[in-house]
DNA sequence: TTTGGCACTCTCCGTGGGAGAGTGCCAAAG
DNA sequence: CTTTGGCACTCTCCCACGGAGAGTGCCAAA
């Protein structure tokens, strides 16, 4: 794309930015006011021609003003736009709400109900399954309930618990599952669930005859519990109905298709992996996101890591025309606390 | 008040039952053929001012048809209803999806999803936190985290499995843990939360000199637990979206604070609550509520059980002008379904 | 290249009138 | 006393009309 000359760059940075304030087409005469260029309405006309020529702005019809386009706001965004830094009252709430919440669950919940309610738009946090030397393996425990049916117990590294019924064929006695209990905690501890349910199989694919009967049912046991271990993501979506007083979205039709994707998850699941890729802000403007629900949406995201590790991403969803150069340090800052608190907690 | 004719309540119920189907008033012309009452339309005219008098009907202005008034559906419902039985495409649906569901989460997750799904509305299911019996103290075990942290894992009778992380004054060895949890264990298992936090309290109140170092704080981690035991409300609620197309609650400022009514809760919690207290079906039509929200609604809910005991309460939430001899039947159905998965489970 | 001027276009909004639907009331019929 | 047909009246809905306002595009002059 050909250069803008400095004075299309400011013109633009000043439309979107009125634009954003007002949610009106900006006109002529109002632009060269507010840009302090000192030109005549017409220059700006002028102007305006030029970038609606290259794709940056259009009118709504002949005779308004002009509102940026996607494009434009793109431009916007990656080149013009100064991000303020986050004003203190939001710091402030954000590092004392976060700070000391020690559960992950309670921490993204947390999380989300700030976003939202700071920025007054939808707030998305997603938290993966993680994968590192976290989730190793480092207790089983077996409890009897009752009708032959046993409570699978199982703690990682970092202290996170897993639990599952599982029914057998046969009733244990509290001794031998104590027993198979002791035999797995010795055998396996250290190491992570990959490994365990790998080395499960190959013991159990081995000449079963030399094995106790009982270690051989803890092992099925246990191998059920990891085959249907559903470690699903966790997404947590918080304050949606922020998103009905906006009247960019006014259209009821436009607004039921957001929150049903809401409520499905799927397309804002893609988006949300591709911003977990790599660390820092990443800004999904109208269609940019692949998916139509969110053609008159923004959204801007920024993942969180445990120990270096990316696990999760968050952000919030609002509307095209955003207030983009705050909301930026409020996700970055969120995203920084949430690590912050994540990797704390491991030490 | 007063009795009603027959053929008033013939001519009220044919009136609901059109408003219901077309959401527009009705007009004594159109009453007049759909009743089969075989009178002119200037007697229902009659009729209609004597209903309005009663305040069951009212006319939105001078020269519409009639509606009922949220005494007309009360009214309505309570005495002219006949309620269809399920329809067996619905029927077969719950059944398949419910009934072999074991995990409590899971089964009222999938509850609220196929409320929501055949009835177009919104759908809410509460479980409370259970007190009988089954709440006994199971087991309990530490499991030894870094930097001074205890793992407390907390297993009721029915197999519940509670966790949570608390911090000690030093670290302990794997030893004195096994050593603190079997004490425990001997001590209290199969007692009832609420007696084991009676019991610890007391005990820790007598002389302490008496109980060795590791009891003690055995003890205190044990209390921290169950003090902090946040044993919250299980709240889920599915298809919000699906009010949205619905025109009876087109006003989005109305929209926008029932969808702030779901997120917050607050009111939501107490009127399933007034359900749970006996089993059945209620019906909350418009402002009976109690919840200004919730104004152009009903709420449909049934409580469910397990094994006997009154554990939560389901139901949706769509327009006053709603289907009620098809939404009951569902309500009441799903209601039934659950507490049988819930029964059979803990069999 | 910039500026002022000017005709033109398009939206927005308030007005007014006609069509349609339904009521309330009255007087007559059963 | 109840039911019925008739009739005048009222209210909404819809559409067409027209003026006000805002802003543009283009042109000619600086």
């Amino acid at each position: 794309m050909s250069q803008l000359s400095p004075r299309a760059e400011t013109l633009l940075k000043s439309l979107v930015e009125r634009y954003i304030a007002d949610g009106a087409p900006v006109g002529s005469r109002t632009l060269a006011k507010h840009a302090g260029l000192d030109v005549s309405p017409a220059t700006v006309r002028n102007v305006m021609a030029d970038l609606e020529e290259l794709g940056l702005v259009c009118s709504p019809h002949t005779s308004a003003g002009r509102v940026p386009t996607q494009l434009g706001y793109r431009v916007f965004v990656d080149t013009l736009l100064k991000v303020r830094p986050l004003d203190m009252n939001s710091l402030r709430k954000l590092e004392g709400e976060l700070a000391h919440i020690e559960d992950p669950q309670q921490l993204i919940t947390t999380a989300s109900d700030l976003l939202s309610q700071i920025t007054q738009y939808a707030a998305v946090v997603l938290m993966v399954p993680r994968t590192g030397e976290k989730l190793n393996l480092r207790q089983i425990e077996f409890v009897n309930l009752s009708g032959n049916r046993v409570l699978v117990i199982l703690v990682t590294q970092d202290g996170q618990v897993q639990n599952r019924v599982v029914h057998t064929e046969r009733p244990f006695s509290e001794a031998e599952l104590a027993q198979a209990a002791n035999y797995f905690n010795e055998t396996y501890a250290g190491l992570s669930l990959g490994e365990v349910k790998k080395a499960l199989l190959d013991e159990m694919q081995r000449d079963s005859e030399t094995m106790q009967q009982t270690m051989r049912v803890a092992m099925q046991m246990a191998q059920k519990m990891l085959s249907e271990s559903n470690q699903d993501d966790d997404l947590v979506i918080r304050g949606e109905s922020n998103l009905m007083e906006i009247p960019d979205l006014g259209d009821v039709q436009k607004l039921r298709k957001l929150f049903d994707a809401f409520d499905t998850k799927r397309g804002l699941l893609h988006l949300l992996d591709q911003s977990m890729r790599n660390p820092g802000v990443k800004i999904f403007i109208g269609s940019e996101s692949g998916y139509e629900p969110f053609e008159d949406c923004s959204v801007v995201t920024a993942s969180y890591r445990q120990d270096d590790e990316i696990v999760g991403t968050l952000g919030v969803v609002g509307p095209t025309r955003m207030p983009y150069e705050h909301v930026i340090p409020i996700v970055d800052v969120t995203a920084r606390l949430v690590s912050g608190a994540l990797s704390l907690e491991s030490r």
